[in-house]
DNA sequence: TCATGGCTATCAAGCGTTTGACAGCTGACC
DNA sequence: GGTCAGCTGTCAAACGCTTGATAGCCATGA
């Protein structure tokens, strides 16, 4: 009763594979919430960090595109990343109301923290499906993004 | 210059599963909300939708335990629904003040050119990586999944 | 030289969600 | 029969993000 095969209105829509990357992704990201909350950081505070890390001198707006957010969320967590001492502005060169974000060796160390517990929810997955396995859905899930994004 | 070799942090962070899984449901989701936009729903409003058709009689908490947001988000999108019509709340037979949910028809109808769109899109995604490519995918995602929410 | 386009950051308002707390009802245990 | 745990739904407040609009600065071209 909970399935009508004369409607083919979501018929197996369930079994679909945007329905079992968004669990795949809900569940993965409600475990790092988990795992980083004793740290006292959410989710999306690693996210910043690790994206000012790579990347160091980037623009508040300019990160809020690699971040799919609007720059006001980028200011708001910068804000706050700011007032712990993890994180500082400093002017631009060339634009001199434009601030590069660069970490603090506070940040630096706050983020040595976070990332271990990423990189152990990485490995309980990676372990789960082996090296060839794991590069194999790395592979696929970038061609899924790359077919979105330009559909 | 954006990679240090020397610092273990974030060595390689870019190129994780976990990251992978993010920034493909994040274009899907993203491309899902475009589509739908023009039939004036959300995303969010398609998945109660869909949720509903495929379990009526579902109350809100449990809805909201499946979807993995609060009951009040739930009751939310429900009274919006519900005020356009596309969903009814019915008094449970043994539980008074409980209430069941159940699609009316100009839902069922909402929720057929939704499901279509989605269809749509899925279908691009599966087109691209094949019929057996899709299939392995859904598994492994399923498996990542339960992996996360067994840790 | 000056004007225009494009980028930056920021303010204000609105929406949706979560968190915390509450009251009502049912079912089971004593 | 009475009590307590567990569920339901709802209210109030706080948080985070988006949308819309504004001001400042640099670069290009007339």
């Amino acid at each position: 009763m909970t399935r009508n095969d004369e409607d083919p209105v979501g018929a197996g829509a369930l079994d679909r594979v945007t329905w079992a990357l968004r669990r795949a992704e809900l569940a993965v990201q409600t475990l790092k919430e988990q795992r980083l909350r004793p740290l006292g950081l959410a989710a999306s505070h690693y996210t910043l960090l690790i994206s000012v890390h790579s990347e160091p001198g980037l623009t508040g707006a300019e990160l809020a595109r690699r971040l799919n957010v609007t720059p006001q969320a980028v200011a708001s967590l910068v804000a706050r990343l700011e007032s712990r001492g993890q994180v500082e502005r400093r002017e631009h060169p060339r634009h001199r109301h434009v601030q590069e974000l660069h970490l603090t060796d506070a940040g630096r160390a706050m983020l040595r923290e976070a990332d271990a517990v990423i990189a152990g929810i990485e490995l309980q997955i990676t372990g789960a499906l082996g090296p060839k396995g794991s590069a194999q859905l790395r592979d696929v899930l970038d061609q899924v993004a790359d077919v979105a994004r330009e559909a």
